[in-house]
DNA sequence: TTCCCCATGAGACTCATTCTCAACTTGGAG
DNA sequence: CTCCAAGTTGAGAATGAGTCTCATGGGGAA
């Protein structure tokens, strides 16, 4: 479980030798408040349009990158060309379920899949380190 | 199973209504010939420097394309922002596993696994129409 | 062979993301 | 509190995989 205290940002930045600025609060802010799976231009144009946040794309991505590699954030490939972006402040994870006929995304956790991954590494001598697992499905009628 | 008759390039074009040409028949023996996951770029110069044949980026992202559609090949995302392809003449479905260490990519092929995806969907009302799984793993010691 | 289209190649273009670098901030030293 | 070195930022250029354009070339049906 991670601390979901307002400094968990500040003890991160620390910990990698980084300054504190405005922007990254703001970036930070800008994706724990939304539960959505949302692209890097949706979160910078949200800071700067809705917000009215002074923003650059650049420091955008260089934010997110430092927020993914301490894991606040994760970062998901859903195969069209942009990432997408989700909080994650509990520690709970899962996967995505992307609906090929409207694009929404359904999360799903199921234990014994993770179970498996991980027998089938150790099977040819390895072990998860981490994984992305996506189905594309379509509803049933 | 699927036929492995020099002419399923043949058979295929025709069901797509597409002509016979050297360059698409360059591109699928190129693939072809390899066991290895290749990206796009790989497989174009291998057929202009190697093999000097004649043969621009834009056929061979297009002839990909058409035996992508037809299931001659399979396309992945490997993460890296280049896709990776690999030939598919037997039907013997399989995800992979990529070794953070080495870069090596070990494919392996569990009917538990399928199984399972297939019921998660069908718990959120959807069937799987294709997936994307990696496990991106490490060596034991 | 002819002729209609489809296919091709070169390079322009797209678009997400990264890089560059001058100008600006932060935060510790004094 | 002020100063200043070093980290940050923003604007826009650069990158790079993949796509598109369009003039030219080449299948293949008749």
């Amino acid at each position: 479980m991670v601390a979901q205290t307002p400094e968990i940002l500040t003890g991160i930045l620390h910990k990698e030798g980084l300054r504190y600025t405005a922007q990254r609060e703001a970036v930070w802010d800008e994706i724990r408040q939304s539960q959505e799976h949302r692209d890097a231009e949706d979160i910078y144009l949200s800071l700067r349009s809705t917000k009215g946040i002074q923003v650059s794309r650049a420091t955008v991505y260089r934010t997110i990158d430092v927020l993914v590699k301490n894991k606040l954030v994760r970062k998901m490939d859903v195969g069209d060309g942009r990432n997408r972006y989700e909080p994650r402040l509990d520690d709970n994870h899962h996967d995505h379920m992307i609906c090929t006929e409207t694009g929404d995304i359904i999360e799903f956790f199921n234990e014994e899949l993770e179970l498996l991954q991980e027998k089938i590494a150790r099977k040819h001598g390895y072990t998860v380190v981490r994984h992305v697992h996506q189905l594309f499905v379509k509803p049933i009628k």
